[in-house]
DNA sequence: GTATTCTTGACTAAGTTAGTCGAGAATTGC
DNA sequence: GCAATTCTCGACTAACTTAGTCAAGAATAC
């Protein structure tokens, strides 16, 4: 498998602080009881995500996590990249500078386009865009609710 | 990571049969030496893609392992799906139905549209591409040698 | 000083990967 | 029928990854 709970919480979280993060920090007990997940492993992932420089951290009563950089500037690529390492999809296209090294597999040529598209369609997508979908889920699902 | 030894290996394998199996049944040991694949690691491999229909084997001497069809009617995604197991980046894109399940996650609209680009370009692919462009690969390589 | 909140590193259980090994079954040629 | 060859299958293992948990500690607000 590829994207595990890592990049998924890690997301939704980054997602979570970019919807309601607008006054001020969010604790991580908050963003976990939101976005269901266990909030001593969040922690692992909000820390991660302060040394890349995605988030901001603040201790104490009020203190919280908060976005560093508006949402519509993050991309989905870096972010998962972040939380996950490495996206290739075969050993042979680790950072790939074009050097030969040994292990060139069979397949390479075809999953080299795999990846390259994959990696365009991942930096095109910003933290404002998944944002705005999940605004619309909720919408959509507490209407449906309330029909 | 995605495609590990199994897919690498077993798809060398077939690239292998595509490529010498014109007179008759190919021996894993062969297979093995030409390959770099340990002996009894790439029986497994045979043995599941065997059971899938891709190649049949003979045992006793003068015994080995043929394509059961012409390498132009095998399609690299199915190979690799046998190998591999689903190649699917996320849980939530598992077998899609398109039923509702409730791990719906929040970026699975992207993830959606890779992995349906990445299933097209597999399945453009057949095995006498692969073992075309390995064909080319040794020939460049020798004249490489020879200059 | 106390309560709150984040920070960090150590630890664990379960699952996957990449194999190895050995007993056995089918086939060929004599 | 016997011996050699070759595949078949299931059990086993070591190392690694994933998905967490836990506890001690540091910073901040009041």
């Amino acid at each position: 498998m590829y994207i595990g709970t890592k990049g998924d919480y890690g997301i939704r979280a980054l997602i979570d602080l970019a919807m309601y993060g607008g006054a001020g920090p969010i604790q991580r007990a908050e963003i976990a009881r939101r976005q269901h997940i266990p909030e001593a492993y969040l922690d692992h992932l909000l820390a991660q995500l302060r040394r890349a420089g995605f988030i901001q951290s603040t201790r104490g009563p009020g203190g919280g996590h908060q976005l560093n950089r508006p949402a519509a500037e993050i991309c989905l690529l870096h972010a998962l990249e972040t939380l996950e390492g490495s996206l290739a999809p075969m050993p042979c296209l680790e950072d790939h500078d074009d050097g030969e090294s040994d292990s060139v597999c069979a397949q390479q040529w075809v999953w080299r386009e795999i990846y390259d598209d994959m990696r365009a369609r991942l930096q095109a997508v910003t933290l404002a865009d998944l944002a705005a979908r999940e605004q619309e889920r909720l919408r959509a699902l507490a209407t449906s609710y309330s029909i």
